[in-house]
RNA sequence: GCAGCUGUAGCUCAGUUGGUUAGAGCGCCUGAUUGUGGAUCAGGAGGUCCCCCGUUCAAUUCGGGGCAGCUGUACCA
């Protein structure tokens, strides 16, 4: 009863898996974004910008059903009863404007994109249901020699953003090896469970990296009981097959050469198996022919890409090195983009099949590399030199110096709040600037200003034990003729900065 | 989705064997030391002790059920 008594008050806080991006990131992400697309405008891929939502059934089969209308992707309902999807990845709507322009396209048509996409999942460290993704794509063109591009390109764009050559790896592989594969162990294409099966024996696959060989095979049959006692139920193949398609994962290794000849004595005797490695050995070539040799581009059996839609080569970009994160726990980045061929997509809206391929960089996680490897790309931005409000009076005359400074190009602001000096001091540190200008009842007097170098201040005070000392002593401040103003500051901005 | 662990101030955590105004450190704000970032001192803001139901004279504390977070696992177009 004699509690106080309370309004409520909305929580200040963001809904799980989101996050906000501050000034440093902000800075860095941009740089990094504009050097990527400098190398794809380089290579010859157009720009394009598409809208973050679109009818939901123009981005894919994840239509929302009554149940769950949110499930894996974010929907909602226009006011005209249709639904609405937040775009899950920039393929499906690049898939959208091709079949939507498709006349007044060039063929082969070749973007590239980048912007935030949105999946509802449960986020995870690292993962989040918003995040960046950077892609090129090639649209209309059913040459290798457009896949292997993308796999030079990306190997282009890694190094332009500073991770050296064997710091990183493209793999490539082909799907229709590993469906020749299957075939070649008795599994019939048309049949109603072959995609499942598939699908199964891809997922198994792809966990080689993180669960090692005898999982996998135990994924490959039966299934596999994790520590948590939970069953995954596998891909139902005997150990025969088990052991075909083993062989196949195990080619991997080397040089490209003894790849292609390894994979030939697995899946030779079928002819989907063999187009397969016919396109994987053409890609091969190109890269051969373009001088990106195997410290760059690999051929790996293990590269599957969980996506159902791929229909040929498919690639992974792959970084190797190791580095120690917080508290000394070594942190591998592994994948941080993949992409592959997918003839279908475009097909949806078309009716016709228009091959296409593409490639897709997961940009916070190759965010996450350079900063750990310290290559992000530095902007030399430094804070605003700050004007003390010393006299409320004098607001026009502090406005006037800050736009002095801002002319000659130096990001400069007046002191905006109300608090004493001293607050203001403390404000001007906590931002990083480089300096304040004081022009309080004396300075004007004299018709002068006193810079204070923050930085050269805070060195001396570190010697500085008295507090007297500290308060009078002023350290690393200047007194100069009001016109002096400009030249002063730039002579601080001059000095080297630790 | 499944399993385990955890929910007390912005952060890290005490504490209440069920009892009146729930604490600390750090952080934040204001002031003092004649107009100066650190230090010191003084003051201040900030909590439905995750939510609901039950037991009880009395629940932040005990019981049940939710929800949220973390970790693993599954999924990941």
């Amino acid at each position: 009863m004699s509690k106080k008594k309370k309004t409520a008050r909305p929580k200040a806080r963001l809904p799980k898996g989101l996050r906000d991006v501050a000034a440093r990131e902000l800075r860095a992400m941009g740089r990094m974004l504009g050097i990527v697309q400098e190398v794809y405008e380089s290579w010859g891929f157009e720009p394009l910008d598409t809208p973050a939502f679109e009818y939901t059934d123009a981005l894919g089969k994840f239509l929302p059903d009554r149940d769950r209308p949110n499930a894996g992707v974010f929907s909602f309902l226009d006011d005209d009863g249709q639904w609405l999807s937040l775009r899950y990845d920039l393929t499906a709507p690049l898939a959208r404007h091709v079949a939507e322009h498709y006349d007044a396209l060039p063929k082969p048509f070749r973007r590239c994109q980048w912007g935030p996409v949105w999946r509802n999942e449960k986020p995870g460290p690292g993962r989040y249901r918003e995040f960046i993704q950077f892609d090129a794509d090639t649209v209309g063109a059913a040459s290798l020699a457009a896949d292997a591009e993308l796999c030079m390109m990306t190997a282009d764009c890694l190094e332009r953003l500073g991770i050296e050559r064997g710091q990183y790896v493209v793999r490539v592989n082909n799907r229709k090896i590993l469906d020749g594969v299957l075939v070649s162990i008795g599994a019939d294409p048309d049949d109603a469970d072959f995609k499942t099966m598939r699908l199964a024996v891809l997922r198994a696959i792809d966990k080689l990296d993180r669960l090692g060989k005898d999982a996998v095979r135990d994924l490959l049959g039966a299934g596999r009981k994790d520590v948590s006692g939970d069953y995954t139920r596998g891909a139902g193949l005997d150990s025969t097959q088990a052991g075909t398609v083993m062989a196949f994962v195990e080619a991997g290794g080397g040089a490209r050469n003894e790849v292609l000849a390894r994979l030939k004595s697995v899946v030779a005797n079928n002819d989907l198996g063999r187009q397969g490695l016919d396109e994987l050995a053409a890609m091969s070539g190109l890269f051969d022919a373009g001088g990106y040799g195997q410290d760059r581009i690999v051929l790996d059996p293990t590269i599957v890409r969980g996506l159902e839609y791929y229909t040929g080569p498919v690639f992974e970009a792959e970084l190797t090195f190791d580095t120690s994160g917080d508290g000394g726990k070594p942190v591998r980045f592994g994948s941080i983009g993949g992409g592959g061929r997918y003839d279908g997509l475009v097909a949806r809206f078309k009716g016709t099949e228009i091959p296409a391929t593409g490639f897709s960089i997961g940009v916070s996680r190759l965010y996450a590399a350079l900063d750990h490897l310290g290559k992000l790309p530095d902007e030399g931005q430094i804070a605003p030199v700050v004007v003390l409000a010393m006299d409320a009076e004098r607001m026009g005359e502090y406005q006037q110096m800050a736009g002095e400074l801002r002319a000659a190009g130096i990001r400069a602001e007046v002191y905006m709040g109300t608090s004493a000096m001293r607050a203001q001091m403390k404000y001007a540190d906590r931002r990083g600037a480089p300096c304040v200008i004081i022009e309080g009842e004396d300075e004007r007097a004299r018709g002068e200003v006193t810079i204070k170098d923050l930085a050269e201040g805070a060195r001396l005070s570190r010697e500085i034990e008295d507090n007297a000392q500290w308060r009078e002593g002023r350290p690393a401040q200047v007194s100069v003729a009001r016109k002096d103003l400009l030249a002063s500051v730039r002579d601080i901005l001059a000095r080297p900065r630790s």
